[in-house]
DNA sequence: CTCCAGTCTGTTCACGTAAACATTCTGGTG
DNA sequence: CACCAGAATGTTTACGTGAACAGACTGGAG
């Protein structure tokens, strides 16, 4: 069957490729292989003298250790399994890159897998994957809706979940969300808009479904009419068809939008609608992403440490890790402020 | 030293944690190791009820394969190496989701692993780390000027860089980088624009480099005037700087920035300072973030097409693991189109 | 010189898996 | 019934590493 398998490497017969082993730097050196791994892991009580020429051995055969190998002796592999839903979509690559950050500084390197939908069906195909991948925690961003209940994983592996709402399973980090969305729609009150219409993410998102609560709580708290939710994709050119509709409403004054991309879109249809931002509508998005400050107008929006929630993501796993225990009760949350910039102001006075 | 180290999971005394081996599974199914393993890879000839049983044992006792083992067993880890600069940069990151994506669809997951500066230290420690990973192949993004010969990279380990210059050690996909920017300056040529300003990217950059470069040389070749260059670090936040002195000088009619992120920041400083874009000052970006279409005024660009260098490089990687060679002389190129929007328009007339 | 403590190095073994080879079983043919 | 081909399963072995233990060497004290 495959007696025609290509040109294989090296290897007097047995196995395909590999570089060499310790035990061809121990023949080399003239030392045990035993020594090699010793000067190979930290060098333990080896002469000097003798490190040198394991060292040297090493160098001439361009020797690198075998991480299976390696990882198979010492039961653990020093990687995180990561999965994202959308890398692009800055909330996300933020997050991910302190995820990657704060696991390096901890030695550990990163193995990242995206879905194409948040669902649970695509999460699990994602631990599926993953689960053959040497990993030795998870962590999941933005588990939007999936119940992490039916993900079939290994049942020792540390979970931890980006998830505002504590989803009962797994601990959990997560910004804010209904503090953030309330100050956000409470400012807007407060510059003497009458109420305020939402742009919110996909119903199939947890983070949307929090923030489109939120804003319908404190229109109902504050004894406002409450509009009918628009919903978009989190995608700027879904801000902006639902702006070319809301830009005909002379009625439409405040407008919240449940990310920064499409406050943008939002901020795109009004501008070319001729309405101006904020002389006749107020936006207020979410994120702070970091283009939002240079917006036109720079955006007032609601700011998420995603540095702060990679950081505490790691230190979970980390936690669990070290403790050999799964954490399952807890859930921190991570202040979401609102940074005030210039997309809003009073409603104009009319009549 | 070690005598109190905290209660150890399982194992009659020898390694540390792991969950239930092949063994384990063969012993409560009835079977030997070996069917256990023939069912977990892919079932070739195992009577159904026996597949069946093992399936059963499977799940009972939640085993999950080692992926060490069978690494090390097989000699690959279905793994790919990734080193990116900065994640956040919308450019990288959809590359990065570019390649996660082909990867998965061969199977393979990807390492990620991120440099703070793209230094050739910061990168030769990059690998480094990735070195002690599990991985079958490595793909560079943004190799900026780190000369790729200093990297102490295994000697069979394939390459692939994303890169526009050829650097001669290791195969590279790249953008069109000059003709993308020589189409947008000379845009602003045909506009009529006396000259065309630059604000470049940090100059230890590979890209930065060569933009500016076509930029001078557009310039050149057309006989116009060169202005001085004005280096940014690629952010928004440097666009907005250079932009505030920009904007004092009523010469300046046409810029062209090196990408969307100072773009941005340009058109914030522009605005702040009453100059209209276009009518006063048009503006060109690169990268085509998704975005740019929606900034005020939508963006004139030039599109990077990302998801098609992604796939490229982990293409590059597969075809040298199939052909068990290193490439080195590969040097491929991906169009650069520029897309005109509403950011570029005549110089208004003066006198 | 003998003995011992300490330092350095070597030997043995197991980690979990899968390839190669060996064996058993099945059912059909002469 | 003997024989055989092919399917199904078992046995042996090696992948590269590092822990545990064992042995060899050093130099100083008695």
């Amino acid at each position: 069957m495959s007696n025609q398998a290509g040109p294989v490497r090296r290897g007097v017969k047995g196995h395909p490729k590999s570089g060499p082993s310790i035990g061809d730097v121990a023949r080399l050196a003239g030392v045990s292989a035993q020594t090699v791994s010793r000067v190979s892991t930290g060098a333990e009580a080896v002469r000097p003298e003798t490190k040198d020429r394991v060292l040297e051995a090493m160098r001439e055969l361009g020797y690198t250790p075998n991480h299976a190998a390696r990882a198979l002796r010492r039961g653990n592999f020093r990687s995180i399994g990561l999965i994202a839903h959308q890398v692009i979509r800055t909330g996300e690559s933020k997050t991910i890159e302190a995820v990657i950050e704060a696991a390096r500084r901890e030695g550990y390197s990163v193995s990242l897998v995206d879905v194409e939908t948040p669902s649970s069906s695509d999460v699990s195909d994602a631990v599926q994957r993953l689960n053959h991948q040497a990993i030795d925690g998870l962590i999941i961003i933005r588990a939007e809706t999936a119940t992490p209940t039916t993900l079939a994983l290994p049942p020792t592996l540390p979970v931890a979940v980006s998830d505002s709402r504590f989803v009962g399973h797994h601990p959990a980090i997560g910004a804010d969300q209904v503090g953030g969305s309330r100050a956000a729609v409470q400012h807007l009150l407060d510059l003497g808009h009458k109420t305020v219409h939402h742009i919110a993410g996909p119903d199939d998102s947890g983070p949307a479904d929090l923030r489109a609560t939120a804003w319908r709580q404190t229109l109902q708290d504050a004894g406002r009419k409450v509009p009918a939710i628009l919903r978009g994709s989190w995608s700027a050119d879904s801000g902006y068809e639902l702006g070319r509709t809301l830009a005909q409403r002379k009625d439409v004054t405040a407008v919240f939008a449940a990310n920064d991309e499409m406050a943008c879109g939002l901020i795109h249809a009004l501008h070319e609608a001729g309405r101006e931002v904020p002389r006749d509508v107020s936006v207020v998005g979410f994120d702070d992403i970091d283009l939002a400050e240079h917006f036109w107008p720079p955006l007032t929006t609601v700011r998420q440490q995603f540095q702060q929630i990679g950081n505490e993501l790691v230190e979970l796993i980390l936690r669990q890790l070290r403790q050999r225990t799964q954490l399952s009760d807890f859930h921190g949350t991570v202040a979401a402020p609102l940074i005030v910039r210039q997309s809003t102001a009073a409603p104009r006075k009319r009549r």
